[in-house]
DNA sequence: GTCTATAAACCGATAGAC
DNA sequence: GTCTATCGGTTTATAGAC
């Protein structure tokens, strides 16, 4: 769309960042085989050959976009997940690290530190299943599930294990259907984009749902909807 | 894969038919960009040539694929609709309803009474944005939703239209994602398929979220884990 | 309706000048 | 590192014999 002529003739190689990004999000939207290197070029205002100059192949562009997303995402979910999970963990704590968790997983996918198709390109892999499934497995499925399920048992100690994955399919595949199904579901909201009243509600009902199931509403830290800092 | 070489040579337009099923299993398995029409007719066992003489052109066929998929996933959640849920829906009807729904949704996604590449095509049209949305909407999407909600709400009168559409979502994104990320559950759970043990743990499971949830739990019908046959 | 042969466009990838 | 030009292959789609 950008019609970018020449800009930045004589840039260095973050020729290489622009096409990855432009790639990734291309990937992202309209997946694989639907997208041309020459799209990717045209998009990141480079030229035709530049993608198998620095990347050898489409197919290899297209695991270096991957790479690419998994760290990123594995480097702000350790620094997210250091920041609302205390070292020592209590069971008090563990309740309000899993609220904190719920509220940002499902923002992650409206307005986050990381562009939003990130999660999509994810996503796509994941349904494809594409030689990048196993990175993705190693890196995101597992320690995403693994995070989840710590925080779980320490919530609730008297979870079985087998109950304990239950649980962390049932959050996962609530949060993430409000990122798999955003067209259908914003189309019949006649909306645009998801509003922060739809999301606040949207996580509000996701944490009582949990909480009740789990058991875990006996405590009603609810915050009055007001404070706005979140230091540690 | 299959090597079929030219079987039934002197059939009738049965080919239109034999095109729209291998189509649709190779659309849904590896995308739209990724098919080729030469893909489709090998495995349709038809000539390369019958792609455009019985539909127009490739994205045609796509479009009739859908259209497909739609009436048949209709009809079918039209009949079995009217086998769980009666005609004047009494509240202790509605949460059986809506417990053989959920065990019915899940297993659609393993041995059902349908292809198991329908919903994984519907799956990737919902995230891909593309043409066929609306259609698949107005036939699957919304009334799926719409008879969710109203079993909800025939369950628990006293829910809101905001917490039914929120259950709705709750309730369909757990189910959706033990088929969207089937890959990386058996993965991790070192399976090829999804065992009957498996599914009838996450049946129970989901129901219980729910009706805890819904607060519809004080209605100890469990099955005793024993019984095999399941007719009405 | 089914087939072969082929057209026309596009694809990923490369060679070579700068 | 960036560009133009182009190769070889594959794609969708069509023309025409049967």
């Amino acid at each position: 769309m950008g019609r970018r002529p020449k800009l930045l003739p004589d840039s260095n190689d973050d020729t290489r960042q622009r096409l990855i990004l432009a790639a990734g999000e291309l990937f992202a939207e309209k997946g694989f085989g639907d997208t041309s290197v020459r799209d990717i070029a045209r998009m990141a205002g480079a030229n035709v050959a530049a993608v198998n100059y620095h990347f050898t192949s489409k197919e290899n562009l297209y695991l270096e976009v991957v790479r690419f997303v998994l760290g990123q995402m594995t480097a702000v979910r350790r620094t997210a997940m250091a920041d609302i999970v205390p070292a020592a963990l209590t069971q008090p704590q563990a309740v309000e690290a899993l609220r904190v968790l719920i509220d940002r997983e499902i923002r992650s996918y409206v307005s986050s530190d990381l562009p939003r198709w990130y999660a999509r390109l994810i996503l796509r892999c994941i349904m494809s299943k594409s030689p990048v499934l196993d990175p993705i497995m190693e890196q995101a499925f597992r320690p995403n599930r693994q995070a989840l399920m710590s925080l779980l048992k320490a919530a609730c100690p008297h979870l079985s294990d087998e109950e304990t994955r239950l649980w962390a399919y049932s959050i996962t595949g609530q949060i993430v259907f409000y990122n798999f199904a955003r067209e259908p579901i914003l189309l019949l909201a006649r909306e645009k984009e998801y509003t922060e009243k739809f999301l606040r509600s949207v996580v509000a009902h996701i944490t009582r749902v949990t909480f009740s199931g789990l058991g875990l509403d006996k405590h009603p830290v609810r915050r009055p909807k007001k404070q706005a800092g979140k230091k540690s």
